[in-house]
Formats: structure tokens, C-alpha cells, sequence
DNA sequence: GATGAATGAGGATTCATTCAT
DNA sequence: CATGAATGAATCCTCATTCAT
């Protein structure tokens, strides 16, 4: 089977356990019910994935290397000021997140439970997620924009967590808001605790 | 049998099952397992509790009330100020975290996952406490302290996603660090976005 | 306790199983169940029975003495033919059924199936029922009443036969027709097939 | 899988199952044991079976059919006098009741007692193989053979009655006559009552 | 590569029975 | 005598995974 063929179908078992985690949970989920999603066999998943588990793990790296990816893009750019990278990641954070509600639901959800399997792994790519919003805050002290007794990496956690619960919070509410309209109000919020006075 | 002996004996029971399912997750942990470690028969948790979702519940409930009993002792106390106040609940929930790090996981891992179930019941409590929280932004708005054009819910969401954060970080990191340590620098942070210029 | 407030207790006991096991089946009612509807404690049923089976055989003893007495008494009474003995008889079986439908339940359906257990026992009071009828039976032949070839024991079986199907049809039948009224026809047919012609 | 494959080993279970829930009882056989007397797996019974109970109707469904099939057959058949298909179906019951004894066990004993479940379902069968009889009734009425004055159904019912109690009797009588010898004394009797004078 | 029938270990829950009070 | 809390054996069913076709 050609590469490409191979990677289609590699996505389409990864979108439809997305959709069936995001609506019955991992353990409600069976793999019977992925497959017949997929449109394929039972038996198929295990020629593309190591096992359930690894199905998971698989959509949390497809979706973090997007983040990462793009976050990377911003961080990289040059000319463009901390605070105006902060505002961008902030931004790309919720509006990614509010893309895809199943997905956004996964993160929130799903991955924290099965955490005690994924730690090692999950925790590590967020730990190159947290690296790079640390590396802005850091160059906005290094500006001198952001206050120099800020913790570069104990405040990127922070805004981390609010961007976290931001997800979670649209997640569980079943309102029909968009998350990224919450972008602004949360950087200024952010923002006015980071700048130097 | 009296009241209290049977109080005694579902207390055993929850502690039994924090332990257990802090170590193995909810999934990984059998009744059995609870029933053998709280010292009791497989079918005596069933006396006590409806099934075994029943007792993650329990766990909640039983935490939440510490947390919402201390933090509205902390919002009713008359003569304090909002940041005052603030500076206290945020230290309250990261102590009240940090004293048992076994409820601290369950807590941060485990209830999101079975939110799902929970949903309703578990976010009706954080509710609760997020208009606690919400509660004191206002008051730091009325007395001026805290800027006007804050949103007081949305603030509150903020706040309890950075403490939030601050849990599952410490729970997920091995390391030995106190997490009520972290209180002074995350409340400057929260309180430096928050205060009138 | 005296003998008689026992006694009573024990029939209560007996009265409230019958209640339930006809509405539950006996596998579906538990021992519980029947100390509650009965006002005693659980461990009160294991003072005046065996075991939960032992309920189940009672319940049969109970009634069944009710059934040979009656038609024993039917019997021996001299003066009359074996014809209208036999209606009599008839008469009796079915009223005595339908005028308790839950213990009718438990004749016509429970009792079947745990006959496996209860086999000898409850073959053998039986086998005490048929043989009075065989009887009668014999009693006609011998007045030259009833056909000379009729075997008196399967014919015997014939007629509980049919007196059995009638009751199971009007337990499962949900109408409120009552079953006395089926005595003459039946008692006709029976008859018209022994009659010596 | 083939059809007939599938077909064959779904036989093979019933066949098993049979065979256990004759001797055990429903409720003393498990599931395991069915599956192991059918030499597949326990999760194989669910691949062919919605649960424990759907096997005992399966049994029941099985077996109505043939009965109701053969009867038919007897039924529809041209130039046939009523007597002689009476005759023929009384036959044909004992006989295929005395075929397989475990079967008549289920049949006598088993179905009754779950019938609180199977009520409709089973009834609606039955009821079925009542009407064929209560046919046969009406045609000898039509033909003047049998008594005018017989209601049809009460017939069917009391010659399906008679019938069901020779099965039950031979099923716990533990002798080795042949069930299907009894076919002529009954039919006797029955005709002897049914006949016009 | 793909299939899906078969496997069988594993676990939540029930409930008859016991026995300390 | 009576209680009812506690026991723990017993069982149905699910579902991740395998492997013959």
C-alpha cells in the first residue's frame, strides 16, 4: 500500500476516535465502535496502531504538533514584541481549541484521566509547549516590558492554566459562545499582571 | 448500629478508595481492591454506597465541602479587603491541595474524566465556589481596588484555572516541593492583572 | 413465645412470600424482600425456615393439606355417586385456585419449575392427590357408572391434567373471568368421556 | 462465516443448552457451562445470543416451530375427518415430546417458571398451536361428529391441558415407558367425551 | 493488507446466610 | 427471641486483542 493510502486511513481511525472519545469517553469507547466509524475492520486498527491506548496518545501528538507547530511560528518571528507574541499565542490557543469541540473536549477531558498512563509522554510535549510561552515572557523581561521578578517558567504555567480552564470552562458549558472571542479580555487580564509597572 | 460507628465506616471506606484511586485511577482501581484496603467485605461497599461511581462522588462531595466551608469563612469575614481576601483563598486552596496529595489527584486527574457522569453535579459545586471567588473580585471592584472593567465570573474562571494549573503541575512533577509555597507568587501575579491602576 | 403467637408469625411470614414470589417469581424475590412485606427482620425467616427453599416447599405443604383434606373429605362422604363426586371435586380444585390468584400463580408457574428440587416432596402430596381421584375413578367403574377399560390412574392424570391447564390458562390469561365458572363445562367434558356408554 | 457454519454452531449451542437447563435447571446453569459443553467460549454465546435468557427462548422458538409446523401439516391435510386429525396431533405431541427427554423437561418444567418474562412471547406461541387444535374442534363440529354444544377453544385448552400433564408426568415419573404409547388410551378418552351422541 | 469471528480474562454487583448484640 | 450489618461466593457480560482465512 502506497505511503499516502497508508496515512489516509492512519487519519480517518484518528478522526473517528475523536469523535466517538470526545462523545462517550475513552473507556465508554470501544474499538469495535471506532472501526465501524473508520469504516473498517476491527482487527484493522491494530495494523496502524500498537492498541487502544495508542490511539489516544496518537491524537494528543497530532494535535500537540499543531500547537507547538504554529506556536513556534510565532515565537520565531522577529520584530514582533513579548507582549504582542503573548497576545498571538493566547489567541491561537483558544481559537484552535474552539475549532474543533470534539478535540477541545478530548483535551480537556479525556487526557487528564488516562494521565496516569500518558504522564511521561503527555507532560513532556507540554513541557515543550510551556518552553515556548517561557521563552516569550523571558523576552519580555529581557525588553523590559514584564516585570524582571516574574518566574519565566512558573508564570508561563499560569497563563497555561487560565487558558486550561478557559477550555475546560467552554467545554463543560454547553453554550454556543465561541471560545476564541475570550482571547482579549483574558491577555489583558494576563497582561496587566505581567507588565512592569 | 450507631450512627457514628457507621459514619466511622464509610469515612475508612472513602479514605481506602483516595488511596487507591490516586495510585491507579478510577478504572484501574476494582472494588475489591477498596473493600480489601478499607478492611472490609467486597459487599459491605454496597451498604454504604449505591455503586462505585457512587464513591468517587462521595470523595468530591466531601472535599468540595472543605473547600467551599473554608473559603466562605474566608469571603464572610468582615474588615478584611478583597485582596486580602483573595491573597487567603488562594492559599487555602493550594494548602488544602497540598496537604493530601492523593485527594490533590483525584482531584486534578481523575474528576475530569469522569465529567462526563459528573458533569452536572460536579460543576454545580465549582460553581459554587467559583461565585465565591467571584464574589470577593466584585467586592475588590466596589471598594475600587480591582479594575472596574474586570469581569467578576470571568475572573474568578481565571483564577481557578491558574490554581488549577498550579495542582495538576505539582501533582503530575514528582517533586518534593510544598505546593502552599507556590501561594505568594501566584497571588502577586493574579493580584498585578487585577488592581486599578 | 407460645406456641400459637409462633405460629402466627410463621403463617404472616408464609402469607407475604406467597405475595411476592407470585408477583416476582421465586428467583426474583429475595429473602429480604419477603421480611419486609412481612414486618420482620431478615434474620428473623432463618428462626421458622431452613433456608429460602424451605419457604418455597412450606408455601406447597400449607396449601396442599388445604386441597387433599378438602377433597378427601368429598371422598369418604357415602351416598354419593363417583359422577358427582368427580364434579364436586372439580368444583372444589378450581375454586380453590381462583380464590387466590397469587398462590394460584405459584401452583401453576413456580412450583414447575423448581421441581427439580422439589420433585419427590412435592410429587409424592401429589401422587396423594391423584390417588384420591383415582378413586372416585375406580369407584364409578365399579358401579358400572363410568367405562369399564378406563385405567383409573391415567385417567386420574387426565383429569388433573386438564383442572392444571385450566388454572395456568386463567393465571396467564390477564382477564377477570372466574374460574369456578369453568367447573360444569369441564366437569361435562370429563365426564362425557367416561361416562359408560 | 458461512451462513450454514454460523447456523450450525448457534445449533450446537442450543443443543448444549438444552441439555444443561434440563438437568440443572435455568437458574442452576451457567453460562460457562453452556459454552463449555458447546466447546466454544463464553463470549461466543453472546456473539449468537443477546443474553442468557434469549437462549432459553431460542430453545423454546426452536422447538415451537416443529410443533406447530407438523400440526399444521395434519391440519391442512384434505379428506381427513376431524376424529383422525385429532387423533393424529395427540400423536404427533406425545411423540415428539417423548423424543428428547431433556427437551420435554425444559418444556414441562422450565418454561413455566419463566414465563413471568416469557409471558407473551411464549403464550403467543401457544396460543397458535391452540388455534390449530380449536380448528380441528370446529371441523368435526361442522361435520357433525363432535358434540355441537363444545366450546372450541375450551376444547383446544383442555385437550392441550391433558396433553402438557402426560409430559410433565413422564418427565418426573423417572420410568422408561415411551410417552408416545399413551397416545391412543388418551385420545380415547378425549374423543369418548367430544363425540356427538 | 484486511477481515471479523473467536477468545477468555476480568469485574461490578447481588443476595442467601450468619452471628454479635 | 429478634435484629440487621456484614460477609464473600458466585455469575453474567464486556471488550481488547489475536489469528485463520
Amino acid at each position: 500500500m502506497s505511503s499516502t493510502r497508508r496515512e489516509v486511513k492512519r487519519e480517518r481511525i484518528l478522526d473517528a476516535a475523536v469523535l466517538e472519545i470526545a462523545r462517550q469517553g475513552y473507556y465508554g469507547t470501544t474499538v469495535s465502535t471506532i472501526a465501524r466509524r473508520a469504516g473498517v475492520a476491527d482487527g484493522t486498527i491494530y495494523l496502524y496502531f500498537k492498541n487502544k491506548e495508542d490511539v489516544l496518545v496518537s491524537i494528543f501528538e497530532r494535535a500537540m504538533q499543531r500547537f507547538i507547530g504554529e506556536a513556534q511560528r510565532i515565537v520565531d518571528e522577529h520584530g514582533a514584541g513579548a507582549e504582542e507574541k503573548l497576545r498571538r499565542i493566547v489567541a491561537l490557543h483558544l481559537s484552535l481549541l474552539g475549532e474543533n469541540r470534539d478535540l477541545a473536549i478530548i483535551f480537556q477531558v479525556e487526557f487528564r484521566h488516562t494521565v496516569h498512563v500518558l504522564e511521561l509522554l503527555s507532560r513532556s510535549r507540554i513541557r515543550d509547549y510551556l518552553a515556548l510561552i517561557a521563552g516569550v515572557v523571558q523576552q519580555g523581561k529581557d525588553e523590559g516590558v514584564f516585570r524582571p521578578e516574574a518566574d519565566a517558567l512558573l508564570t508561563a504555567k499560569v497563563i497555561f492554566g487560565v487558558l486550561d480552564e478557559m477550555g475546560t470552562d467552554w467545554v463543560l458549558s454547553h453554550k454556543n459562545t465561541r471560545l476564541g472571542s475570550r482571547a482579549e479580555p483574558v491577555s489583558d487580564l494576563l497582561l496587566g499582571g505581567l507588565r512592569a509597572s
